[in-house]
DNA sequence: AGTCAGTTGACACCCAGTTGCAACTACTGT
DNA sequence: ACAGTAGTTGCAACTGGGTGTCAACTGACT
């Protein structure tokens, strides 16, 4: 059984299924000791509340609103912090648009991103399906699974409906 | 029922399991009418027989044992070309080695890469399961996929075994 | 309030990948 | 076999995401 979490242009995020969740990131952060600055603040407060996937230059720019100084190495050092914690997860959406790599927040679900070659849209997909794949190949390889990306790159249903 | 391939440390790759076939890529090529240079035949060949998993800097590497003269734009144009036929996919193995891609020739089953933190080590994995799930995305979401990436971070049995 | 390890901003740097262009060449039609 | 030409190559300069270094700063302890 999937849900299928629906689909926007643009990079766009859609609503959250109601059974998906994000933990709070700051009070995880709090909880194992991590020094709280200002500008992890603001930068952790974003990603947390973000409807989009935001690469590491628009999440400077967002975080330039609220600290006209803070600077792009401290973007990437904690967006370096979180990964290192499993805070949050890095995807490419299938570089749609270059080389750059996109952040949000874990969910308690893992959820795979579908992107449309066409019209840049991104759909989440989430299935159990997946969380089955996921406990048969680490019961099977015996692997430790700390972080799964399943990507997607095609066409979505609307393009191929209104393209020749 | 999967079928896990093996592991290998240091981006090694396994000897495919017999079920697993790579079409021949120069053959492809020369059915859709593209045109066959002496140096696309170098590059081609090299990924079609490696049992690594290529970057570009490895690619251009063994390409100019033949070649002293071949170039890395070259190389990069023909991987490119490569991806546009979706003859061959596109990896990240979880950036265990930094930010560059690799490179493999398309087989006739998708597979998922599980990359070891702490060995480097990659296991393919094939499984029925993987393909179910496949089309019950395609299905349910109405997508047309083109391309499917399924990567795997953590710990390989091996590793969990031997460290504290 | 004082201490100090951890963090920041600034800036130079790295490196994978791209681009523009003149010279070259694989294929086509003859 | 050969010439014409569209597609390809090598070169060199460039782009852009990301990293390393270090002096100055600051959050979280006592």
């Amino acid at each position: 059984m999937a849900t299928q979490v629906a689909k926007e242009s643009q990079l766009g995020r859609s609503k959250q299924d109601s059974s998906i969740t994000r933990p709070s990131l700051m009070k995880k952060l709090v909880e194992r000791g991590v020094r709280i600055t200002s500008q992890r603040r603001v930068l952790v407060g974003i990603i947390q509340d973000s409807e989009r996937h935001l690469d590491a230059a628009k999440l400077l720019d967002l975080a330039k609103k609220q600290d006209r100084y803070i600077d792009r190495a401290t973007v990437y050092r904690t967006i370096a912090l979180l990964k290192r914690h499993g805070l949050i997860d890095e995807l490419d959406l299938m570089h749609l648009e270059g080389e750059k790599h996109y952040y949000e927040a874990k969910t308690n679900r893992d959820h795979c991103h579908m992107a449309c070659f066409r019209c840049g849209g991104i759909i989440e997909y989430v299935s159990s399906s997946f969380e089955k794949l996921k406990a048969e190949m680490a019961r099977q390889s015996g692997f430790q699974i700390r972080v799964v990306r399943l990507e997607v790159g095609g066409v979505c249903k609307h393009c191929r409906a209104t393209t020749a």
